[in-house]
DNA sequence: GGGTTTCGATAAGCGAGAGTTATACCCTGG
DNA sequence: CCAGGGTATAACTCTCGCTTATCGAAACCC
């Protein structure tokens, strides 16, 4: 019944003291606001302005307008500066879900580099593995997910979320593999070793996460063997210590080997080559909220800054 | 930039959970919801509205909208609300003023009557003489005032008051010549006396307020003399006292016999015959503003349910 | 797994609201 | 009495916003 434009009007008339000086302050041509004025009395069905003589005067009913104008509009600048806070990247809220080894280097990188730039936008970060933070994604209590997918293997939730969802790729992560320092394989040369896997048919093996494990079981399977799956664990330090005491070998995403070393160890390139692809994932409608654009642009800068890397042959 | 529309199908939205369940909320087809999206989406310039499989979710700029919509839109109701009591009568206030001897009857049962019928209506009364009741109707500090003009004479500030005001006749007040009961004239007959103003040359004459004494004069002038004035008052009761005093006689308006009384003087008709027309006066603009209108109401009712003038002869 | 249902986006079209210019009328002040 | 400033009105135009119709896609259900 009443619109904004009608306050501001009535508001702009008890301060200016007249049509025209209202009309002058408001932008508009002194006819709109009478007319203006004509149709909130028409639609309030009270006089709300007294004409008298050279001037205007409010009504009571005017006058209660011109008052409740004040709070009204006051708020409703309220409401659209908080948007445009969060339009201008002076505020925002990003919730952030990465998946643990992710979370090592690349995620504070970014974290920080948006902390530097945009001050007021805050982002919470959740350690998740990939399918929990595409759910996440899906039921809303996430707006950008730090994924991974082996070569070939999607997100893991069906083919059809390469179109539900925005997904952007970060690294190229090289699967090494690591084997004793003792091993024969580490034992053959110096640098630049390279195994073929179909020759690691009698190795015991050590697991990662489940979809880790999940990639480890299909290499296998491409070369023609089943692998004897003695120990599995998400925690990377064990993993090499495991290695390290000879209890097994395993395959390690590089992007892990950066942060953790073990000296009992060596690393080993892997034949045929195999990799995850590191990739942030939202969806379009996110993806073009400026705070979380913001942030995958940090997490792109953040993995171009990565170092290159680590050389195969002996960790630590 | 965001008008109430805007807040309102955003809350809507927050409420209902789809665009289709909004439309509906609102009486809007569902393509009215999606464009109006659309639109606040431009003008903010963030997303608002995340598109997530069959249904919506608010963005975080969307849910800000949403939680402004709330008080927003409640202080425009309240304004609303205010504007609609007074234009049903549930409110409003009222700035009357009338002359002082037509605070004796007329205006209380006006007022009584307006209090009755609509108990939320104020009015705050004020006695004036006509001109200062009309200055304040012109200065705004007045809404509705009950004023007199004796025959021909107009309200008292020019004739282009009768396009300016809003005149309303109340009551036509005969003006009676009052004499000491023992006067020659009182003496003459009993009862439904009549007395020339032109046998009155050589009375002493007691004048009431600015503007009778001006009507006295005016009315001797026509007869052919000048009066001679011996004593000014406005009181009326005092009047009476001087005229039983055998100090001077008076000419007296009708309306005023009616409530002072005494038992030593006479009142004759006056001839040629002469009165003064009690009215309600107000603005075109003012005469609509429900309150003022109902009281004018109560006015004209008050003044048909006035007494039949008093008798000639004596009083008490 | 396929059909059905439901929901949002889009296109086209139209109607009304709202603003502009031009002009008349009126009050006010010198 | 005249000039200046202010409002109301008329006529015109245009843009904004709603509606109907239709499509595409996702979810649900059998």
């Amino acid at each position: 019944m009443i619109d904004t434009a009608g306050l501001r009007v009535m508001r702009a008339i008890a301060e200016a003291g007249s049509f025209t000086a209202a009309a002058h302050a408001l932008g508009y041509s002194q006819p709109a606001i009478s007319q203006m004025v004509r149709r909130l009395e028409d639609r309030t069905g009270t006089v709300l302005v007294e004409r008298v003589g050279r001037s205007v005067r409010l009504t009571e009913a005017g006058q209660v307008l011109a008052r409740h104008a004040g709070p009204v509009l006051a708020a409703l600048d309220a409401a659209e500066e908080e948007v445009a806070a969060i339009a201008g990247l002076r505020s925002g809220r990003v919730r952030l879900m990465a998946f643990p080894s992710a979370s090592a280097t690349l995620v504070p990188r970014a974290l920080a580099l948006v902390k530097r730039t945009y001050p007021g936008v805050s982002i919470t970060f959740t350690e998740a593995e990939p399918p929990e933070s595409l759910a996440a994604l899906r039921a809303g209590t996430c707006d950008l997910a730090v994924a991974f997918t082996y070569n070939g293997t999607d997100l893991g939730r069906g083919e059809q979320d390469v179109d539900l969802f925005e997904v952007t790729p970060l690294i190229d992560d090289d699967v090494r593999l690591v084997v004793p320092r003792d091993h024969p394989l580490a034992e053959a040369g110096g640098r630049g070793l390279v195994a073929d896997l179909s020759a690691l048919t009698d190795e015991t093996w050590i697991a990662g996460c489940p979809r880790c494990r999940g990639h480890l079981l299909q290499v296998c399977r491409d070369a023609g063997f089943a692998p004897d799956v003695a120990y599995e664990t998400e925690d990377y330090v064990a993993v090499m210590g495991l290695i390290a005491e000879g209890l097994g070998i395993a395959l390690v995403p590089d992007l892990i080997l950066r942060t953790v070393h073990h000296p009992d160890v060596s690393v080993l390139a892997v034949n045929p080559p195999s990799r995850r692809r590191i990739q942030a994932v939202t969806t379009p409608d996110l993806h073009r909220v400026p705070a979380v654009k913001a942030t995958l642009d940090a997490l792109l800068e953040s993995a171009a800054a990565q170092p290159r890397p680590v050389r195969t042959g002996s960790t630590g």
